[in-house]
DNA sequence: CGCGAGTTTTAGGTATACCTAATCCTGAGT
DNA sequence: ACTCAGGATTAGGTATACCTAAAACTCGCG
């Protein structure tokens, strides 16, 4: 088991690699080759080509055209790689004056560079957080995660009154927006009315109603409880 | 001129280059290729690949065989990011934890990943210091330096009492012993005695007496001034 | 059941940044 | 002035990680 070698010795590339692959496969789904490269913005080729390597080095589990999944040692790198991205984030906001939409970039360049020690200490000084700032659970530095059970506000019924759990990270300009409306994590929410076909839906936010469109409502992940 | 433009697309290894050329070359004089690849860790032959293409890209100045110096653009790269390497360094000090040993470390990494926002709200919220925790000073955001004359521990005369100015970092073992002794940045010491020929001294630190190597000596630097 | 659209892989190429080995300078000492 | 040791450069090669274009596969639909 040469994990601890390989520990040090992944690439940039490699980590954004696990990173993304973790991220598009819930609970143990295949990630498709195309997926990654859309989610990495490179061509499926390549994509094709890394995740031979991949899958040479023990980090994935590849069928040919059927696509890829984490193994163990996988699974833990992204894990780590996660970890390190939500607890920068998490560092920057509540420290160092940076807001939830321009928060990921930075982190995104930062998680590569940081040591282990690092690391810990931040989540020392921030009393080691669940989640980020937005919303997305903290795996511990043994590995675990609780991913908690969620679902779009897009798809919550009319009348449902949910707390918001996690806003998408990655597009400045939506967070921007969204936070403009008073939603964040741990905010609740009414959903007034909603129209049919995938419509604009009405809520209720501390009082005030906005109308929301459904490209927005599926970036705002909302507690899966019903309850007023 | 293309200099915004190149500003973000420096890579790492143009990056370390600079500062190294920068750190070799005192008020101008000419960095050779083997002082280069011995600081960097390389061979000779790839410094002399890397030097031809940073002078086309006007970042450096090389007469063949005979060394480089920086351009003012190359100059501007290489204390920019002196400025980032040495900000980081106080700001993992001053808040994280970090001793002036193990901060080189992480700092080297560190520069390359942060944003220049970043660099400023590290700056800002450490009160804009002018030297680092090794004492090194730190460039301005506009590139200005100031170099405070000083010379080696090792080349003060005994009977004189001067300002410890500077520790050289890099070596965490030798920065713990030289801390162990009481010496920083700020704290005054006299030269008791000193053996010729390179030999070692005795210094008086806060009333204590420590008997220093000629190596060490070099590695501590004090203002050049000589009153008591 | 076979066609073909869309996805995936392979083939071949580029850029960066290293390396070793071979060659080429330069200048210090006779 | 010449030699030659040591420093510098060039030549040629490797690894990573991308790319485009072409070939190979899969699967739904007729």
């Amino acid at each position: 088991m040469n994990a601890a070698l390989q520990h040090e010795t992944l690439t940039r590339s490699v980590e954004d690699y696990l990173k993304a692959i973790y991220r598009l496969s819930p609970q143990g789904r295949a990630a498709s080759t195309s997926e990654i490269a859309q989610r990495l913005e490179l061509s499926p080729a390549s994509v094709s080509g890394m995740v031979k390597r991949l899958s040479e080095q023990g980090l994935l589990e590849h069928e040919p055209y059927r696509g890829v999944q984490l193994t163990a040692e996988g699974r833990r790198a992204a894990l780590r790689m996660l970890r390190r991205h939500r607890l920068i984030e998490a560092y920057l906001v509540a420290f160092l004056g940076y807001t939830w939409d321009t928060v990921h970039e930075e982190a995104e360049r930062l998680e590569h560079a940081v040591s282990d020690t690092l690391v810990e200490r931040l989540a020392a000084v921030l009393g080691n957080p669940a989640v980020d700032p937005h919303g997305d659970p903290i795996p511990t530095s043994e590995g675990d995660i609780a991913e908690p059970a969620s679902i779009p506000l897009s798809e919550v019924p009319a009348g449902a009154s949910v707390e918001v759990r996690q806003v998408e990270e990655g597009q400045p300009d939506r967070l921007r927006y969204i936070a403009s409306l008073g939603l964040r994590p741990g905010v609740r929410l009414t959903v007034v009315d909603r129209q049919p076909f995938h419509g604009p839906m009405t809520i209720d936010v501390a009082g005030q109603t906005h109308v929301i469109g459904n490209e927005l409502g599926q970036v705002v992940r909302c507690a899966s409880d019903k309850d007023a």
